[in-house]
DNA sequence: TGTAGTCGTTCAAATAATTTGAATGATGAT
DNA sequence: ATCATCATTCAAATTATTTGAACGACTACA
């Protein structure tokens, strides 16, 4: 007989159930088995069986019953208040599970590249979450953003990491399977700190004589796409980066010279902190989005795609002036 | 009759049972109904039942059934992911239930470094269920032992699958809220097989030679944190292994070269199976043990902890010599 | 102290839920 | 086209839970 119940408990390898919980809860709050009883339109005596259950499979006395009514022991105090939590969590992920039913994704991961500007692009994070069903919640989906750098942009989409790609270089059309849009342009203009020796050369600059001086890179954030390497000259010296924002701070630094957003470094210029240079050649980048067109699209891809053809949330992504 | 039916599943507040989920998991990993039944030793039609249950409870489709094998729908998939969350937090409600009880935890999940003598940590199991209480019982805590590499005994640790972690990378300094110990130090030799190339290239090898060579690497276990690569050069071949016992073979093969632990490898090297090559760098990791520091500790953690402060058991981990 | 009311448990019968075994239609590979 | 294997249907078999009745024990009150 000890043999069986002893089997018979140790394959019960989870003993708590929703219901348990729910049942522990209630007896606590009727004040009694009796009262809970009464409360849940049952006998007493299922009230006792199953709290025994829960009991030996835990191998654990949850109530006291040393006197007339019974009494949570601190074990059986533990199980209510962490098991009410517990009760919290399981609501949570079954309402989290309808909703990615009703067409929600579960999460959607976000590749931007990062000349795009992040102010804007955590606009539209505040936006896709201030979003109201009629239950007044928000979506339920995850979003995970990404910076990516040149052709780590493209990776990200390809393989698989990211959902959407924000700044995928237009001019590199890569794979079938990807659904494109453009989303435009950004200027490129060469500039060097106000000390440096370039700033007192003649324009238009001369590749030779730029060569002789160190680039200031970015690092390809691809891990297994070739890198890409823009506007570095054969031989040339190059201090590489990870950041956008500490390529314009080594060049503000004179530490080196390249081609920056015009507009991220239109007031750097205005202020006399960087100069200029003619080059003899307009750099302008193409930029689009991208998205694997295989498979149903959820709304939060969606809700993403039509934010992102709006012309004004556009120029706020690749100048960073206010949508 | 519907109306039969109706009433029934609305009354249902709680499907979420961890029967549910565990069953939804094993599918999964099974990859069909009918392997998940032949897994668990049941009929398929049980696991089409169970699963409508909780489909009907929901009101959700968990399955895409349009072909042959049962395919997860988002919404199945995203129970997936939460379920399992759920399931790990109910052990661990379970676990302070028991220890809130009895002072001994329901189970101790322990992530060991593959680095870690095997044999030293079964010892310590062997001598932890040695231990007998007034009653002549051993300690009521299930074990759970589980190998990792590199970051992914850290990993383990942070994600809650594991309540101790055994050699995670001192020089890792992750997150708040867990407890550090130095452990100790594994040297590390460069090693190849006396019949590859390096074998008879004068010492100490130039990077540049060991590059031309293919390195044997294990690979990181870490699922979410970001992988750890070890002494790898820019552009070296690699081959890929998943296990410390497979990079000896393999470099024993003479399939490739690379730094293997001292301890490990020092009678190949006696016997002439391996032949150490000087680098012009000794190689040395550090490691420790981890847990989380939140709450009451239970008597088996003390226990493992215990054990773990003597420096004959520690050697014993790191090189496999008896403690 | 005695009495009444109410508590939680035991136990076997009744009921409900789950599992099984066999048959079936459908898919996917060859 | 054939075969193997998939998931489902369905009713019988099995298991788990609930019920109803009886009982011992406690608590409050007269």
């Amino acid at each position: 007989m000890n043999d069986y119940i002893s089997t018979t408990v140790s394959e019960r390898d989870h003993p708590l159930t929703p219901e348990a919980i729910r049942l522990i809860a209630t007896i606590d709050e009727a004040g009694s088995f009796a009262a809970a009883a009464r409360v849940l339109g049952k006998v007493p005596s299922a009230l006792s069986y199953s709290v025994r259950q829960l009991e030996d499979a835990l191998d654990v006395l949850l109530f006291d019953r040393a006197s007339r009514t019974a009494v949570l022991t601190p074990a059986g105090r533990e199980l209510l208040v962490e098991g009410r939590r517990l009760l919290l969590e399981m609501d949570a992920v079954a309402s989290r599970v309808k909703r990615v039913a009703s067409g929600w994704e579960g999460q959607l991961a976000i590749a931007a590249n990062a000349l795009m500007c992040p102010h804007t692009l955590l606009d539209l994070v505040d936006a896709f979450y201030a979003q109201r069903d009629t239950a007044r919640l928000p979506p339920p989906t995850r979003i995970r953003l990404r910076q990516e750098v040149l052709s780590g942009t493209w990776e990200a989409l390809l393989s698989g990491a990211a959902d959407l790609a924000i700044g995928v270089d237009a001019d590199d059309t890569r794979v079938s399977g990807v659904q494109v849009e453009a989303l435009g342009d950004i200027p490129f203009v060469f500039v060097v700190a106000p000390h440096h020796p370039l700033a007192r050369v003649a324009e238009p600059l001369d590749p030779a004589m730029i060569r002789m001086h160190r680039a200031v890179a970015i690092a390809d954030s691809a891990m297994k796409l070739s890198p890409v390497s823009r506007n570095l000259l054969p031989g040339q010296d190059v201090l590489t980066v990870p950041t956008l924002d500490m390529k314009i701070d080594a060049q503000l630094r004179g530490l080196g010279c390249g081609f920056l957003p015009e507009a991220r470094v239109r007031a750097h210029i205005e202020a006399g902190r960087l100069v200029a240079k003619a080059t003899g050649e307009d750099k302008v980048a193409r930029f689009a989005i991208a998205w694997r067109s295989a498979g149903q699209r959820g709304r939060a891809l969606d809700w993403w795609l039509q934010q992102l053809a709006s012309p004004r949330t556009r120029r706020a992504l690749l100048e960073g002036v206010p949508a």
